[in-house]
DNA sequence: AGCATACTTGACTATTTGGTCAAGATAATA
DNA sequence: TATTATCTTGACCAAATAGTCAAGTATGCT
């Protein structure tokens, strides 16, 4: 009937993600998502809609995979609980070390920027906040952590924010330590 | 020889603080800046230069006010370690209940938005982290708790970012709570 | 093959952006 | 009081912004 779409919506959805997670909301033109995606402008809109749906797109796409990723390791009962968080809190330190760690989380940056003035993004970014921390109750559960729950979401969404701020691995360690250290004793 | 200036630059600076501080820098148009400062364009570009100067100067002014007062109170030593931090993580709780609570944290929000392409504000904002992060380890020291000190000012950055995710009163006491459990054990 | 459908393109627009500047206003000094 | 230095104003500008749309194009179905 009609002419099928060109474009492969899998890379033009993560380019979407990455652009917005390094640039921002305000921080990135349409010049940047057209040049990002190998899109023209009507073809964004034909697709997604307008800015805010694009970025709306980009938050679901890095809750489905970035996220998704995070809170199934945090999930994984071949672990044990210290591992678990152990390597949730070492992702902030390697974060250091390379372009997409120091893009920062793109829930946090969100948070910042964009919830304060959009409902929808709020309730996506508290949602899935909520995955992450509902995953961290669950990896807690076993050695009888739960009341730490909270704290080391809070640890964890700090770090990244020292990570974009430009603290180095060694700080980044040290959050890692003294998180791990809490859960000892 | 010349003309008095007119405006209360007290109440200028404050202003270019409060309004960066709730809108961003791309999020704050100059219409926005004049409107709360009461200025026009050419007196804010004479008396402090352009856009980001402006920010710089809001930057600067919010360490020297509420950082400040934070770090005076983790160095009170007529309060307990204990209590100083308690007092730390109970203003995330407050800061649910406030406007200016939820605008969050004015580094944070540079750090997330501004320092990865700004290299003179991610110095200001290591700089007033660092200053936090310092009474911070003051404050723990009678308790031996040095090792503490990079998690619970992680803890406290993340806190205000969940604040401006929008959670509510009771899950920031929960990060309190499992701060302050983890200093009592 | 030809049609119908919907995708793609890029020129276009109205608005807003940060920034400039010349003219006018004002107060401290001589 | 006259002078002078500086502050204040608002009109102005070029560039960039998000968003629209009509025309052209390509595909799957009949």
């Amino acid at each position: 009937m009609a002419r099928t779409r060109e474009f492969d919506e899998e890379k033009v959805v993560k380019a979407l993600r990455d652009v917005f997670w390094e640039g921002g909301f305000d921080g990135t033109s349409y010049t940047d998502i057209m040049k990002a995606t190998g899109l023209q402008k009507g073809s964004l809109y034909a697709a997604f809609g307008d800015k805010r749906s694009l970025y709306q797109v980009a938050l679901n796409r890095y809750d489905q995979e970035d996220v998704s990723a995070g809170v199934a390791m945090l999930r994984d009962e071949s672990l044990s609980p210290i591992e678990r968080i152990t390597i949730l809190m070492d992702s902030t330190v390697e974060g250091t070390k390379s372009a997409q760690g120091r893009w920062g989380c793109l829930l946090c940056n969100a948070a910042s920027e964009v919830a304060p003035t959009d409902d929808d993004v709020e309730k996506t970014v508290k949602a899935s906040m909520d995955r992450i921390r509902n995953a961290i109750a669950f990896a807690l559960m076993p050695i009888d952590k739960a009341e730490a729950t909270e704290s080391i979401l809070a640890s964890y969404f700090g770090a990244r924010t020292l990570v974009k701020a430009g603290y180095n691995a060694a700080t980044l360690k040290a959050v890692r330590d003294g998180v791990i250290q809490s859960l000892k004793t």
